[in-house]
DNA sequence: CCATAATAGTTGCCATGGAAACTACATCTA
DNA sequence: TAGATGTAGTTTCCATGGCAACTATTATGG
């Protein structure tokens, strides 16, 4: 009986919040991650635009900006990293002068395996503390959510 | 059997890591709330040291930033935020001239509730789309994983 | 006691990423 | 077809937060 009772509590517990231990867990997960793509100068951020290039073979940056969760001026920002590194390559979309089309060079691919191993390492030592089971729910639950706030763009009062 | 082949598929999928899933929900959840938060010219950062004296009454930068997961630096410019907006007093440790006694202010605890509501109706609206059961199911294995990681400093290779 | 080490907090520098202004091209309409 | 509108990407500015260097104080030990 101190769930939500309106005139004794009304402050709820940090702790009683679902974002804050979502929150608090990615930003560990997340950290710990970027610290092993650190080695081989890799940001999470990039890690992710590079396997979805892998995935998709070709792709506009505004494609990427979607499918990433992040603005365009992020991914900008990241194609011109990736680039510089020789990874990625960009030609102008010959039916639109606007859009570019970017894929993976052949060394960005060959690179990929590495990084990709990195990425499953982590991610199993991470969540190693789950068994099967543990794992599949949280995925679950996860994907529901992301499903659920993909559709809903709220503008919030 | 497309799980984990080596040979075949050394790339495994983006979203079969977890840890991918939690960054993007967390970063959405997150998002939204600091949006929400904005309209009282708060930050996330802020409301969880708010929250944080609350329930401590006193407490020293060092121990928020333990109880935060973010370093003393972070906590030290977000204290001087709080401390300008006149919701946080600080005092010299008359015990030890090098540590600071944090508390909040009437003010700042006038807030509180406020900001308490925001942070609850958020998080009720953001975890909607989940029953009872999913929420319990979902902070527990996001508390199995925080204890988790607040054990392990793993200082990685 | 003084010198050295440890501890608490602050600050400067840096990288990241969002928001919005801006450029360039395309499309639509009058 | 010129002008308005829309769309793709880029760039500038800003806030955030980590890291590491720095200051101030306290503890240690020779």
């Amino acid at each position: 009986m101190e769930t939500t009772s309106k005139a004794k509590r009304p402050i709820s517990g940090l702790e009683s919040h679902l974002g804050y231990w979502l929150r608090r867990v990615s930003n560990a997960v997340s950290g710990e991650f970027a610290r092993s793509l650190h080695a081989r100068r890799t940001s999470v951020a990039e890690w992710v635009l590079l396997r979805n290039l892998y995935e998709r073979e070709q792709a506009t940056p505004g494609e990427l900006a979607e499918a990433s969760t992040m603005t365009r001026g992020a991914i900008s920002k990241i194609i011109d990293k990736l680039q510089a590194k020789g990874w990625v390559r960009s030609r102008v979309n010959p039916e639109d002068n606007r859009g570019q089309l970017l894929s993976l060079t052949p060394g960005g691919r060959r690179h990929l395996p590495e990084l990709a191993k990195i990425a499953d390492q982590n991610d199993e030592q991470l969540f190693a503390c789950l068994d099967a089971q543990e794992r599949a729910a949280l995925k679950s639950l996860l994907s529901k959510l992301a499903e659920h706030h993909q559709i809903r763009e709220v503008p919030v009062e």
